[in-house]
RNA sequence: GCCCCGAUGGCGGAAUCGGUAGACGCACUGGACUCAAAAUCCAGCGCCGCAAGGCGUGCCAGUUCGACUCUGGCUCGGGGCACCA
């Protein structure tokens, strides 16, 4: 056996038998339960980051856990390859996405195995290319024809210099990040998926995922945002008829008809048919209307922009009053949301009341609190006290006086649904998802849109559209727009000239159905076949990735999980929810520096290229650029990025350690669902770790090695170091199996590596024991360091592998003990400690912790006041 | 702005169901080995205090014999907000 550990020489060699006897490949074998874990597919963005290096370690210690308590384990592995980044590429380095992605993903590739997980790569799934993508053009045309997806205009961000959408994260300050120019919403085309149709079950079902986390369940349901309302009509005053064009109501969704008899106005969205209308023959709304065009779409900055409004001249009626109510606009009202519309009661709401405040609007009591409704009455009546927005009882409110807000609610709706003004009803916040990308490197859209026929699903013989790869990006719109020889085809129902969509799919279609397909990437001839019903049996048994997909992909994968099951293409598996377990990790994070350009832009410095300065307390204060010894701004601790250039690569730190020291380093330095902090110094703890582990088994074997033999009486020192073994075995199986804390797990380990070394100890006995521990040792940590795992084991064990043992089991005796300590607490402080035999009665514990010698000198003769006895834990006698 | 999460020594973190706060590791300090260094090993290491002891889990209240843990109210940091993936 080598004396020293050596990651480089070791690694390659255990990585070559694995790759030799197959033994990630996973076969369906109905007699064995299976263990389907599964990771998110990265972006292949050109090399590992990581978040990355967590994620699938993470999922390789779960299922190399997994395999050895006798679960038949698949672990695949694919590339999430459509995206914006691999045409920003192709714009700045003149190669084509594909060609980019391709390359990509060969060194990535190729990364996952140098860190040596256990994944099946004969499962390899590769979103761009035409046998994946195919069969998610051929259910896009099922559902468009169940009306599942359907068309209607969306709003978008547009560069009106460089005449191209902008995603979200292309507008900076609301400019083009390119063009700089101010961005501007427009109006297009484009197709929706319905999953508002799925809201309810989508709702529903999250009570089924025991294993999930409920902060991500409670995200999803925020997200879907059900709410209980009333549906409320204003109909058109008289006056405003002729000029709205027609008689009729505007309609509304209140979460709080109890508050309707405090409306003082209604408010309506910029892009409702009444602004337009009113705006018409108004320049200065129009002019306001054009303003509120203004800016992106992202509803973060719909939020935070001040509030303006503008009358339309329009009134309506008070459904139950009477009462004439103006018409506002308002850049506050959502197109999106309910009708585009509210009603507002600026006494009860807090946006109501600055925008009423502002303009002037009248502001009407009608919700006293239910304590001491007299003095809340004259409060919210100022209007200097700001709303109060919480439930309350109906005051000024004529028949509806002195009802709570299930009465009040109750009454109101009976009431407007006896005139035919309004109804209860839900509403959920949830909003169709919108899948047309004005974007090249995309699945293409299958349909066909003819003058005669209208939008046409592409045949399935036609099928799949594929996607040209060798193109040219060059910025300013998707080249398959100019190119004829994709858009130019004939209606596949009337024979004539027609033109192919050229927009392409949101990749989140990709990552919502890639984790089935895991089950059949091979099948040419469907979508899915019976091979799932094995390996989704129950639900996908872990799916682990970053909690920043917590709502948009999670919410995406179960809707199509629906979605296939309901096309029927499940066979006989019975499956609602695609993901029985999961596991959110945390982001890996790190700190960011900074420099403002000339431009005003800022430039994003790697850390590896700054220094430091501490206080004498060793707090930083400061930070210079290396090169030039220049200050630089000190930013945020931000996730690893790109964009702030923050990251640390895995690769120098694979190369300069080995595989195991990276992935040790990594599970060791945070609980998996927390962020990781990134610390160079803590990696070169974990390679210290494996050293010391390495020449505890070195020295063992150099002394003869032992057979690991359990029997016999041992001294008290051994039966000791033998009880804290198991103790081990049996915390670290509940850390991996139960908790996913892998950071304790491996604690433990140390901490019984670190008892091993101190055991001074050289006979017979002790070396059996130490052989048991050793082994059970090897084996707890092999799922993280398997390489280590696997040689170090075969030194013990000649000729045996670790991967093929079983997980240790916990002895049962080795955990007897005779004598246990308690702590004895007074008045909740540690005063002392107590040894009791373990059968200890209660009685006799308090009898032990009164005679004792603290307990004596606190109590001074004085009867205890109180007693309380914690079995197996402590004693607290309260003064 | 809205939804979710987090905050514990110089640092990462531990304390699993309300019961010993600081396991394990990093950094640091001292010692051993060495011509020397590295590596390794041993010891120390929350704060105040000579000590006895006191204080201490972001801040302010509360519940409890007992609170890092539960409740209410804040502060700061992070994630998501529908076209980044």
């Amino acid at each position: 056996m080598q004396e020293k550990y050596d990651p480089h020489s070791i690694e390659p060699v255990v990585q070559s038998r694995w790759e030799k006897t197959g033994a990630a490949r996973a076969t369906e074998d109905p007699g064995r339960p299976k263990y389907y874990c599964l990771s998110m597919f990265p972006y292949p963005s050109g090399k590992l980051h990581m978040g990355h290096v967590r994620n699938y370690t993470i999922a390789d210690v779960l299922a190399r856990f997994h395999a050895m308590r006798g679960f038949n384990v698949m672990q695949p592995m694919g590339w999430d390859a459509f995206g914006m980044p691999a045409e920003n590429a192709a714009i700045q380095n003149r190669v084509p996405p594909a060609q980019w992605t391709y390359a990509n993903i060969d060194y990535m590739k190729a990364q996952l195995k140098r860190l040596g997980f256990a994944i099946d790569w004969s499962r390899e799934i590769t979103t761009c290319k035409p046998d994946y993508y195919r069969w998610e053009q051929w259910l896009f045309t099922r559902l468009f024809e169940k009306g599942l997806v359907y068309k209607r205009y969306g709003t978008v961000n547009w560069d009106p210099v460089d005449q191209t959408v902008l995603a979200n994260e292309q507008v900076i300050d609301g400019r083009g990040w390119r063009s700089g120019a101010p961005v501007e919403k427009r109006e297009i085309p484009m197709y929706y998926m319905r999953i508002t149709a799925y809201a309810d079950e989508l709702l529903g079902d999250l009570e089924k995922l025991d294993g999930w986390p409920e902060q991500v369940k409670l995200m999803q349901k925020n997200w879907i945002g059900k709410s209980f309302g009333c549906e409320v009509c204003f109909p058109y005053e008289a006056e405003s008829v002729e000029s709205i064009g027609g008689e009729g109501a505007l309609k509304v969704f209140t979460t709080r008809p109890d508050t309707l008899m405090g409306a003082t106005y209604v408010a309506v969205a910029a892009e409702h048919p009444l602004a337009s209308r009113a705006a018409a023959a108004n320049p200065a709304l129009r002019g306001f209307v054009e303003e509120c065009k203004r800016g992106g779409v992202a509803e973060a900055d719909m939020a935070t922009m001040e509030k303006k409004g503008m009358p339309t001249g329009f009134y309506v009626s008070h459904p139950l009053s009477g009462e004439k109510l103006p018409v506002w606009v308002a850049n506050y009202v959502l197109m999106g949301y309910g009708e585009g519309a509210v009603m507002a009661v600026p006494a009860h709401d807090e946006r109501d009341f600055a925008f009423a405040l502002k303009y002037g609007l009248d502001i009407r009591m009608v919700i006293a609190s239910p304590e001491g409704a007299e003095g809340a009455y004259s409060e919210v009546t100022a209007p200097w006290m700001p709303a109060y927005a919480d439930y309350g009882v109906c005051v000024n409110s004529g028949k509806y006086d002195g009802l709570g807000f299930a009465e009040a609610f109750d009454a109101i709706a009976a009431d407007l649904a006896a005139r035919g003004l309004g109804e209860k009803r839900a509403q959920f916040r949830l909003r169709d998802w919108g899948i047309s990308r004005q974007r090249y490197w995309g699945c293409p859209i299958p349909v066909i849109h003819c003058e005669d026929c209208g939008d046409v699903p592409v045949p399935d013989e036609q099928l799949p559209v594929v996607l040209p790869e060798n193109v040219e990006v060059t910025g300013g719109g998707s080249p398959l727009t100019r190119m004829p020889e994709f858009y130019e085809c004939v209606c596949p129902k009337c024979g004539k000239p027609a033109r192919r969509e050229t927009d392409t799919m949101d990749t989140f279609v990709e990552s919502s159905w890639y984790f089935l397909r895991y089950c059949c990437p091979d099948n040419t001839r469907a979508m899915l076949d019976e091979r799932i019903a094995y390996w989704c049996d129950g639900g996908i048994d872990q799916y682990i990735g970053g909690i920043e997909h917590a709502i948009l992909h999670l919410l995406y994968s179960r809707f199509w999980t629906k979605l296939m099951r309901d096309a029927g293409l499940f066979g006989s598996l019975r499956l609602d929810e695609p993901f029985a377990r999961l596991l959110t990790q945390g982001m890996v994070v790190a700190p960011t520096f900074c420099r403002e350009k000339p431009d005003g832009k800022m430039d994003w410095i790697d850390p590896s290229e700054v220094e430091i300065v501490c206080d004498e307390r060793g707090r930083p204060v400061a930070a210079k650029l290396l090169a030039d010894g220049q200050p630089v701004q000190i930013g945020g601790i931000e996730k690893m990025s790109k964009s702030r250039n923050n990251g640390v690569d895995p690769q120098a730190l694979i190369d300069k350690y080995g595989a195991d020291t990276v992935r040790l380093f990594i599970m060791f330095a945070s609980p998996v669902d927390q962020s990781l902090e990134w610390s160079d110094a803590g990696v070169e703890g974990a390679y210290r770790f494996l050293k010391r582990l390495w020449r505890i088994v070195y020295e063992h074997i150099s002394k003869g090695g032992a057979r690991a033999d359990s029997g016999g009486e041992l001294s008290p020192e051994l039966k000791s170091f033998r009880r804290q073994l198991h103790q081990t075995i049996g915390k670290v199986a509940d850390d991996y199996g139960r908790r996913k804390q892998f950071n304790t797990a491996i604690a433990a380990v140390m901490e019984l590596l670190n008892a091993c070394a101190r055991l001074d100890d050289a006979s017979e006995a002790a070396r059996a024991v130490r052989q048991e521990a050793l082994e059970a040792a090897l084996l707890m940590l092999y799922p993280i360091v398997p390489h280590v795992g696997e040689t170090l084991f075969a030194e013990l064990r000649p000729g045996e592998s670790a991967g093929a043992q079983s997980f240790p089991e916990v002895d049962a005796v080795a955990l007897a003990r005779d004598e246990i300590e308690l702590i004895l607490q007074i008045d909740g402080k540690l005063r002392g400690r107590l040894r009791v035999p373990a059968s200890a009665e209660t009685s006799a514990i308090e009898e032990i912790a009164l005679s004792s010698e603290a307990a004596q000198r606190y109590l001074n003769g004085k009867p205890p006041r109180k007693l309380v006895v914690v079995p197996g834990r402590l004693v607290n006698i309260v003064l």
